[in-house]
Formats: structure tokens, sequence, C-alpha cells
DNA sequence: GGCTTAGTTCGACATTTATCGAACAAGTGC
DNA sequence: GCACTTGTTCGATAAATGTCGAACTAAGCC
């Protein structure tokens, strides 16, 4: 798999619009940019772990979000500064009116 | 596979992102931004019309693509407006530094 | 009509991706 | 140590996606 997104990289535009552009991780990315910071238990939508713990890794990889050991749970946040930085007002656009709290639960 | 967009339909965020998480069809995007309107053939880099032709359906679909045929050539232009109206400020974030005119080549 | 050009559609193939259960690792508290 | 909680990693499977050649369609021109 893709390596892990480092601090210092550039990020790609490419591997951000990927990751946004599936219905489950843009509510991850929507629902962060709401509420600042979330455990993943707290953002999955009745998803098995190992399915979200995928979509956290693609983030990651992409550069949009953080996650921080804290105890047992994990804190997951996004790196606002780094891509308003690199892509300005892309997170703004994405993220305008994200009213849905939990991912769209599929058949 | 998906259906065509229409005209009337609301565009759908994820769609389109999906639509520019590729480097052929983000470079096609970017080029468009820069330059208005393109045929098809001005827009592959080399690659067989097939694969275009694809990548061109796959924009239509998203509602970022529009194909107006013009004799025996097609013209394609963004969706500027449409897609400015249901995502401000998503092309701008897209498209800023668009200097790259040829979409990369792959070996 | 026949020829050429510009794209589309179809079909096949290879790669990628999403999903999920099971096993594992790290931290907390008893 | 043991149990428990929270995520990650692994492996398998199914679905989606990208690529490309061949056949096809539509438009213009001789």
């Amino acid at each position: 798999m893709a390596k892990e997104q480092r601090p210092d990289e550039p990020l790609r535009l490419e591997k951000v619009l990927q990751a946004l552009g599936d219905p489950v991780r843009l509510a991850i990315v929507r629902r962060l940019a709401r509420e600042g910071e979330c455990s993943c238990a707290a953002l999955d939508g009745g998803r098995p772990k190992s399915s979200m713990s995928h979509h956290f890794k693609v983030l990651r990889e992409a550069g949009l979000l953080r996650t921080r050991g804290q105890g047992t749970t994990h804190m997951n946040a996004l790196c606002r500064a780094e891509v308003e930085a690199a892509f300005p007002g892309l997170l703004a656009a994405v993220t305008r009116g994200a009213q849905d709290g939990e991912p769209p639960a599929p058949p």
C-alpha cells in the first residue's frame, strides 16, 4: 500500500481528491471539520472497525488527517493548516454545509 | 455504468471529487480551466482515444464537463457556473497554479 | 458513393479498491 | 497476571476502475 504521509513531504492534490472521493471518508472529513477532534469509534456508522481503520489510513496517507494516541483511544483531527496551505479553499469548499453527522449506511 | 449527468439534477460532491481524483482527469480539468474550450484530441497526451473517451465520460457524468459537437470535432468545456454554484471555491482550489499543460505520461 | 477524421462503444484484461472477520498490539484497571 | 477496551494489521473475497484494441457512428469532403 501507499506509504504514510510524512509531515515534511508535500501533499499531492490527486491523492487528496481521491481520498475525499469516497462517501465514508468524505463524511469523516466533514464531521471532523465540524467537531474538531473525534475518536475513531465516534466516527464509525456501525461499520466494522477494520473497515474504518482502512479509511483512516487512506486519509492519513493523503495528509488530510492526523491520529494521536490518547490512552486507549485514538483521537483524529484534520490537518487543517497543512491542507489549507497546500490547497487554499479546498477544505472550505468540501466541508461547506456539512450538516450530516453520519455516513450513509449501505444495504 | 453510472448514468449521464442531466442538466437539472444536482451535482454530487462525492462524484465530483472522485472524478477529480485521477491524474489524467485532473490534468484535463486544469487544462480546460486555463484554456477554456478544447477538442478531445487536443487533450490526449498521446493516449489512445478510447482511454480518453472514458475519462471524458466520467467527467461528464460527474457534471464537471460539457461536450458540444462542432462539426466532426467535439469541444469540451468546464461547467464552471454549475460547479461554482454547487460547490463554491472548489474549482478555484483545484485549478490553482495549473501551469502543467500535459497530463503526466506514465511509463 | 467512397474516403477520411473525430469520438464513442464494446469487450477483455489487469490493477486497484472496499469490505469484513480473525488475529494481534497497546493501554487501562482490577 | 488477567480481563477489557480501542485500533491496527492480515488475508480473503467481491466490486470498481483504468487501459487499450477493434468495431462502430456521425460529420464533412472529394
